[in-house]
DNA sequence: TTCACGCTGTTATTAATATAACAGCGTGAA
DNA sequence: TTCACGCTGTTATATTAATAACAGCGTGAA
């Protein structure tokens, strides 16, 4: 079974709008309801839907709870993943604020710094070790994503201790493409080149 | 002249790279130098560079400040395009104390909030006003461009109150998918979205 | 002088993705 | 009972983007 990138955006972004309309009480939804709420095409929807296997009825459509179930039989470990945040700067304590316990299947279980004010404190309620201990800490405790937020100088020098520790995946917000070998997932989320680009668009319509 | 948004990020990222290259005195570059750096293929990058009407030599490469000019010339409004950050929260100010001065030709005029502690104080350098004097201060500074930072429940009509203002761009960080005119550009980063999808991705390989 | 080399610019091909089209089905009105 | 409707699931088409192929050119070695 083959799905690309763009295919588990949509269907992540479906589930958090079903989760929003089942705390509403809705109970089914038709492909071209959700499609006009996550802005794409019905028949857009149909197919992603089609993908992971779910079946709707051409009566009802999408019966929401069992949906959002398939989704997440789908996206979901079936443990919850473990997540490390690297920098707790400005951008990765906002990161922690935010993050903690929004998703079940996810969870913070360490942050790093290589600041000594910063090591040892608790920090949002997640503890920060120092870059030495990285090792140890992750595979004590089974972390397997790892959120970049230090400065561009170190990223590519974190990443690759990170993969020695036995990361699988790195969401990296430091404005520099990694090098790194190709069995780890990197998504780059470049703040700085996204609002050039939105600028740049703004200015074309 | 027709131009993808992957184009324009691939060239955004080029400059960003050739800009690094030229503080360290490099002269020329070949497309597959480039490329490598970039994390494409000679071809693509040749093709991007190609797409805004600039030519390489073959025994040099890319000249590296011309082609910097050339993507500034593509890519950058003849005067500095003024953005706005909206809400001042964890994420808006971590973006501001980022963001101000790093590109010449992007500059943060205002900040808006509708947190009375926030109203009328200067965050990094930048002054906050209420959303009550959004439609003004926009017009007045000749702001198009905005970075929304407000929690998901007051994004859509925040949002629909900087197009009553005149903004033309939107970078829409909170994790609702906004429902705009389409002559305004959106482009959506959500941050939620982006773990899950690493967390995913990262059991694949 | 000649020729092989390695680069760019461009065209051709392939792959990925989105859009459209339509068959099948259960429903409910006539 | 019959038939039109509106939905899903699936197949077909079109569009878009990435990859490969290659012609043209200046260079430098033979
Ligand atoms: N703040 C933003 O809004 C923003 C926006 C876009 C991109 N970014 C990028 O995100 C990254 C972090 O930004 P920030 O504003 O939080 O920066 P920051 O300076 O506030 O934080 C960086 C943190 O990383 C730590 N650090 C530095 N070197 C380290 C190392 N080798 N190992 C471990 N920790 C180390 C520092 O001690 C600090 O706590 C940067 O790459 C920046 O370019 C930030
Ligand atoms: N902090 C993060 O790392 C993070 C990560 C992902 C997404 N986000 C999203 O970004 C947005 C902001 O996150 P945050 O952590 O900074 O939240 P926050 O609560 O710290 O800040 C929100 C700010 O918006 C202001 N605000 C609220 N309603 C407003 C309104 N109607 N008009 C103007 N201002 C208003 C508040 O006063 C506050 O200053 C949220 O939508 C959040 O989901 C944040």
């Amino acid at each position: 079974m083959k799905i690309s990138e763009k295919n588990i955006e949509r269907l992540l972004l479906y589930r958090r709008i079903l989760c929003g309309l089942r705390s509403e009480n809705v109970e089914n939804i038709y492909s071209h309801q959700l499609a006009r709420i996550a802005d794409t095409t019905p028949e857009q929807v149909r197919r992603d839907i089609m993908s992971i296997g779910y079946s709707g009825s051409s009566v009802k459509g999408y019966n929401i709870i069992r949906l959002i179930e398939s989704i997440g039989e789908f996206t979901d470990a079936r443990e919850t993943q473990r997540v490390t945040i690297v920098g707790a700067g400005n951008l990765g304590r906002a990161l922690i604020d935010y993050f903690q316990g929004r998703r079940r299947k996810l969870f913070i279980a360490a942050i790093f710094d290589n600041d000594p004010q910063k090591i040892d404190r608790v920090i949002h309620g997640v503890r920060c070790y120092s870059v030495e201990q990285m090792k140890e800490v992750i595979q004590k405790n089974n972390i397997d994503v790892a959120i970049l937020c230090v400065p561009a100088a170190a990223a590519q020098q974190v990443a690759e201790l990170l993969i020695e520790a036995g990361i699988k995946g790195i969401l990296n917000y430091a404005p520099v493409k990694l090098s790194l070998p190709s069995h780890i997932y990197v998504e780059n989320r470049d703040m700085l080149l996204a609002v050039e680009k939105v600028a740049f668009f703004s200015r074309q319509h």
